[in-house]
DNA sequence: ATAATTAATATGTAGCTACATAATTAAGTC
DNA sequence: GACTTAATTATGTAGCTACATATTAATTAT
């Protein structure tokens, strides 16, 4: 009487997971098709499916139609990100949040900025920089270009009260990003901005966004040492 | 004659999506309920529910049973990343991979390694120290704790040979990870591994896993200088 | 009034059927 | 034998029903 009244997905699918780990398939191997898992697990293909997308998802196993379910040889480490705004980060590790517009500009991108935003000329666009504090320490100092051609509105935001970076995500959604992580020494003007030495070894996220395929910001965010970018797993 | 036999789920979570761009449904707004969304589709209930957990798991809106669905208040950047084993990474960038451990031995581990295992006694686990490289430059320095007690089989690998990056990923999976990312200046070993000058800001890729509850591995990969980490999007 | 209980409701899941789609395999055809 | 075409097959999608589950809202009891 005992009798699980039937399997979820998240059973099948650990079931599933289970005899990938151990070894019942190898990378590599073939699974059976849903229907006949269903069968043995007494459950509906439906299930099955379910379950497997969500290993397929995560990058265990690869699904083809007709070619069917194969555990995946090189298995990759698969992690998801998330990256709010840089004032609710500050709020939930519970600290006191501070931004300072540092200058706002007008000027023509650089080359290496219209080749991020994929774009073949160089206009004009806006540059802010501004620092975020973390209980009134220097906490990310961003670096940003705002395409005013996509986003006009910007010209009537008074920055020196709201981050670009709110603003910007709050009210222009975009439809495609591109991020990056990557290593860099302080130059003196960013040291001088984070007090922080010069040469010091700082984290750079960089993101940039666009509406269809009109550019929308690129941004680098200096981070101060010690910042550390966790998986949210 | 041109009418589409049916929406699919794809198309739903696009207008779903664009509907919420174009501020129809500004942030903080709720959604109408499911089936009503169907109905003015004129499709069924499950093809708006697939849409709505992709746009769910994009981080675009939320979703509680009896609450309904509402537009996400603060947007967040989710991405994905995906890390390959560091030959396939290195291939895959058409570079001649190469390999060389550098070091191995046992020992106590460090009470910050114990910690991030989630370890409340420290261990005795080997070490291994290694070199992973592009066209025949260094490219990843990576400094390793094995646990093992978790994985006995690693007595047995030569490790002159195969990297316990590759090892333990096609050999032993992981049920869960953690996954970090951080900035640091080289030190005087590290440099003189990655032959750079000390002091270089270098991209530190750390990571650890478990099976179950058993402690598998604790890396910190060095990348070199240059170092880029990009999302799969 | 406040607390506990019950009803109502929107999403989540499981099962089923039918058909779509992609990819491989087999069968013809030159 | 190489090439084209057709059949086969496993996953993907859409639709439907029924029920589960979590929460909120309403109601009743204290």
């Amino acid at each position: 009487m005992n009798s699980e009244p039937r399997l979820s997905w998240k059973e099948v699918r650990d079931k599933i997971r289970a005899s990938i780990l151990d070894r019942t398939y190898a990378p590599g191997d073939k699974l059976p098709r849903d229907a006949d898992i269903a069968e043995t697990f007494g459950c509906a293909r439906s299930t099955v499916q379910r379950a497997m997308r969500d290993l397929s998802d995560a990058g265990l196993v690869e699904r083809k139609r007709k070619g069917g379910t194969h555990v995946r040889t090189d298995p990759v480490t698969r992690a998801t990100l998330d990256i709010p705004i840089t004032r609710r980060e500050v709020e939930r590790r519970g600290s006191v949040y501070g931004y300072q517009l540092i200058d706002q500009s007008f000027g023509i991108v650089p080359h290496e900025v219209a080749r991020k935003f994929e774009q073949t000329e160089t206009t004009e666009m806006m540059r802010v920089q501004a620092l975020h504090l973390a209980d009134h320490k220097p906490h990310i100092f961003e670096d940003r270009w705002i395409c005013s051609d996509t986003v006009p509105e910007i010209l009537n935001v008074d920055l020196t009260r709201e981050s670009a970076n709110e603003w910007l995500v709050r009210n222009k959604p975009y439809t495609r990003f591109d991020l990056r992580f990557y290593a860099i020494s302080a130059d003196t003007e960013t040291a001088k901005i984070l007090n922080i030495e010069k040469g010091s070894a700082l984290l750079v996220i960089e993101r940039t966004t666009w509406i269809g395929t009109s550019p929308i910001t690129l941004v680098k965010a200096y981070t101060a040492p010690g910042y550390e970018l966790l998986t949210s797993n």
